[in-house]
DNA sequence: AAGAACTCCTGTTGGC
DNA sequence: TGCCAACAGGAGTTCT
């Protein structure tokens, strides 16, 4: 899926079309996608103001006037994309086309007040969306337990080590955990742990000090989290196969990639003499320099 | 209770 | 060219 950066950058490409519009019409094409949609979901949304379009962790949040929030995951393959009424139904650039302007795996088509139609497309299911009220959103499963937001203020060496301590599991595993910082994936993980220097393979634990304070890898592995993070934001995501901004174009990020999907070359760290090399833990594959990730 | 494995679904890629 | 296995940016659920 679209990791932070990703989401972050869709909902930068939503917020001008959706804040301040009604939901004219909902066309919802399939009753589920990675779970069922809520009971009478159209209903509910048509007439609707989009009050504000926010984001938490990798979760886009639609505040509804009514007071419910429209709550959308990407999944793996999720993406949406706008189209303002004036142009061309579809954007250039927007592959997964067919003849005709239909296209393969458009579950769901919101037509807005302000002729805008924003069509969400997932091929592989795994994203969804759900409405949940807004003054419940805190205590709902799908946010009772999210971790730190890493952009937000929390997030730094002292807080890093106080999740990490006593965890043995690696720091992968770790940093891919939602319930310690939400918003992080694959990619990005790979990218941190190579800017720090941290094996990813590192037992989590190890970034505590003595009575939990932050050690001074701790403090370094908060720092360039936040830093990549910005910087992919900034290049509009990372775009590998499907994620396409919602205007259709790309992301560009995944030319700054340092160590992901960069099997065999050589080390990017000045002064290395390492070699890229793929592990798979807990089934994913993890980039890392054996060299200089320590 | 932590940690790893399995699961959902479709599409693409690489090896033979 | 075709066929098949492996793999893909996530995360809830189920095991050990």
């Amino acid at each position: 899926m679209p990791e932070l950066p990703e989401v972050e950058t869709v909902r930068r490409g939503l917020e001008p079309a959706m804040v301040g519009a009604r939901f004219a019409a909902v066309d919802q094409r399939r009753p589920d996608l990675r779970f069922p949609f809520p009971e009478r979901f159209a209903e509910r949304l048509t007439g609707q103001e989009i009050i504000a379009l926010g984001r938490r962790a990798k979760y886009l949040l639609a505040d509804l006037a009514g007071g419910e929030v429209l709550v959308m995951h990407l999944g793996m393959t999720g993406r949406f994309i706008v189209h303002d009424g004036a142009g061309p139904a579809h954007a250039p650039g927007d592959f997964h086309r067919e003849a005709g302007g239909a296209a393969r795996h458009d579950h769901v088509v919101f037509r807005l007040s302000n002729g805008a139609s924003i069509t969400y497309n997932d091929a592989r299911r795994f994203g969804f969306m759900t409405l949940v009220p807004r003054a419940g959103l805190g205590e709902h499963p799908l946010f009772r337990n999210l971790g730190i937001e890493p952009l937000g203020n929390e997030l730094d060496g002292a807080v890093l080590a106080r999740l990490f301590a006593g965890r043995m599991t690696p720091l992968k595993a770790a940093l891919m955990d939602q319930r310690l910082v939400a918003g992080l994936g694959n990619i990005y993980v790979c990218e941190a742990l190579h800017r720090a220097g941290l094996s990813p393979e590192r037992a989590a634990g190890t970034l505590a000090g003595k009575a939990g304070r932050p050690t001074e890898r701790a403090r370094k592995l908060a720092a360039v989290i936040r830093e990549v993070l910005q910087e992919a934001v900034e290049a509009g995501g990372s775009t590998l196969r499907d994620y396409a901004k919602t205007d259709g174009s790309l992301g560009y990020f995944q030319h700054a990639f340092r160590v992901y999907d960069r099997e065999h070359e050589p080390c990017p760290t000045p002064g290395c003499r390492g070699v890229i090399r793929r592990l798979v833990q807990s089934g994913r594959s993890t980039f890392h320099c054996a060299h200089c990730q320590r």
